[in-house]
DNA sequence: TATGAATGAGAGTTCATTCAT
DNA sequence: TATGAATGAACTCTCATTCAT
């Protein structure tokens, strides 16, 4: 319940009016438009209207910039999935909680980092991609408990791994197709990953 | 059926034997492994023994190395699902193979040329990403009337679209996490993602 | 005799308990052990507690530290120079003086700003080594009288200015391998010059 | 004898007419002259007319030049020194043969680069300095070894490692202040370093 | 065709200095 | 006086590309 916000006074998860946060959003669109490589900490420093070499006291590097992108997103996502299981009674309804959830994450205000999160992997050195994997399996585990739960309950069938992996495949290739203004919402598209999983 | 051989005779898709052929794999496996932005010319020209100037008696420029990866690859796939449908008798039996045929592409030898397609769309310039979608259209249209079949027949439900969508995810995702040397095999795996699609 | 006092007092030496005393002492120690120009005005700040803005309440300029701890090293010694030969009665004695001042001066409390004297005399500007060396020839004054007066007595042979120059390498040099905590006394070192220079 | 000769053979002293060995004697006159730190690479490249770019392409950093520059410089010397060693047949020519030599290098042609090994010591890596440690090694111990037999033949008293010590900084400070043109030869001020080293 | 030295634009980063608070 | 965010010029280094050999 309280996840988010107590995140947020934490300090792990930068205020986005402070000029750290407007850096990592403009951060985020930038690396997933143009990729990490092919942005520069000039084009980083322009698109919040800084020098250049502003840029360094707030990160110590650029790719300080990325991993906190990165940190920040899964820190985030997984508050609010949690946030979000807490109010879905039945497991059917917790799935389609995750379901909404990620796609709302890949879709919405958090889906440009997101997918820097998915294409940017290589960009970030070892040590670095270690400390997000640790915070990726805590976000994989709330899935994979959710899916363990419906399968026990005869919704899903088959290896709940496979199928998670499907489902991190085919959710996160959303962010390539779907387009907001269309005919269809966010909400119908869980619905149709739902109808993709349950077999009735 | 004779659709592969007539690609490699019209020179469409370079012999892997030639000095051409060997670069484009090396590079394929590098863009994969390291970005196409990480991966200097330098390495692409050590990689096959050469020194990083004589690349450019094989091409113009990198990008056009990234494209030459990019097109080869979807020719030479699009040849193979064409073969694999016409020796597949019923609908069922057409789906499986596409799937089968998209996952042998995804893991198997042309794997790494895939995944650059995927991850390195961006480093290509607009022009060339123009020509790759030309070719990504006819691909894409092999699959959607292989849906649209199935649906007719009653295999699947709902919007072909969106499930073609939802696969494309799924299905290329694989390379992130499928391990040929564990216990499941790619027959499996293709079987696996049938009983995702197929209501029955 | 009173000749340091003096200097204190009219404010030409800092005292060395000010902040600005405190910050020149430290920042001679940083240039003595990584060079003027790999000091970052950073660097000195933090070595006195500050932040990096506020060195230039105390000084103008990066360069105007470097003068600052040249100029009051040179005008230091001086004074102890003279004081000391007002102390030796023969010449004999006033030579041993200066080799052990000197020798003090280099090993002892101000052997790091000698030394910044030394080794980053490039890094001043024309202006200011100008400056430094009108001060510089007043110090070598006391130097070239005292060993002509040797010369007169019988106690030095040959051409006192080359012996001057000689004994300033030898003896700027110990800073490099004299170590305080093994068994030569400074005082035995100045002995061991004295014996460099006297032919009795 | 043909120890020089066999240094430049194996490469480890690059050819002076080489565009690499061109490009050493320049860094090592502007090292000197305006010191390591001040001097950029784009100066370095300027002064043997190339770009900056190419610089790269005969050194890996700007600290392999730095390193290049002293080891050569010590390679040759200890040749030198070696070569004048053999054709001199008493101690007190062996000892007269060392300060000429350590003078001719001081300051004949690789005055420049002798003066960097002094003062841009700092500048190199520790891992680097070792190196240079090691070949100085080799360098001193032709000295104490001259040294310890004048001694034993009676031409010299004291600490022969304490006598070395003030010779180096004696002999090498003479690059601050001897001027070729003036009255004095380098062999006269030889002459003057033994008088003050031989008491007789 | 192959080489490899050279190019030169542009990358990430540093840092002395300024200035509103 | 002190702060610390911001500046902006300059730094070392990279790299796709060219070209004389």
């Amino acid at each position: 319940m309280k996840q988010l916000a107590q995140l947020i006074e934490e300090g792990r998860i930068t205020d986005p009016q402070s000029a750290r946060g407007r850096l990592l959003a403009k951060a985020a669109h930038l690396f997933k438009e143009k990729g990490y490589e092919r942005t520069t900490v000039r084009d980083l420093a322009a698109s919040v209207g800084i020098q250049s070499g502003s840029i360094f006291h707030h990160f110590r590097s650029k790719e300080d910039i990325l991993f906190a992108v990165m940190e920040e997103t899964i820190l985030y996502i997984t508050a609010k999935m949690r946030e979000a299981l807490e109010q879905a009674p039945t497991p059917r309804d917790r799935l389609l909680a995750l379901l909404r959830c990620e796609l709302e994450s890949v879709l919405g205000g958090t889906g440009e980092a997101m997918t820097v999160l998915v294409y940017e992997w290589r960009s970030l050195s070892e040590p670095r991609q270690d400390e997000i994997l640790k915070l990726r399996d805590q976000y994989e585990g709330l899935w994979l408990d959710t899916l363990s739960e419906a399968r026990d309950a005869g919704l899903v069938k088959g290896d709940v791994a496979v199928l998670r992996r499907f489902l991190t495949g085919a959710l996160s290739w959303t962010i390539t197709w779907y387009k907001p203004e269309g005919s269809m919402t966010v909400e119908e598209l869980a619905q149709q990953a739902l109808y993709l999983v349950v077999k009735e």
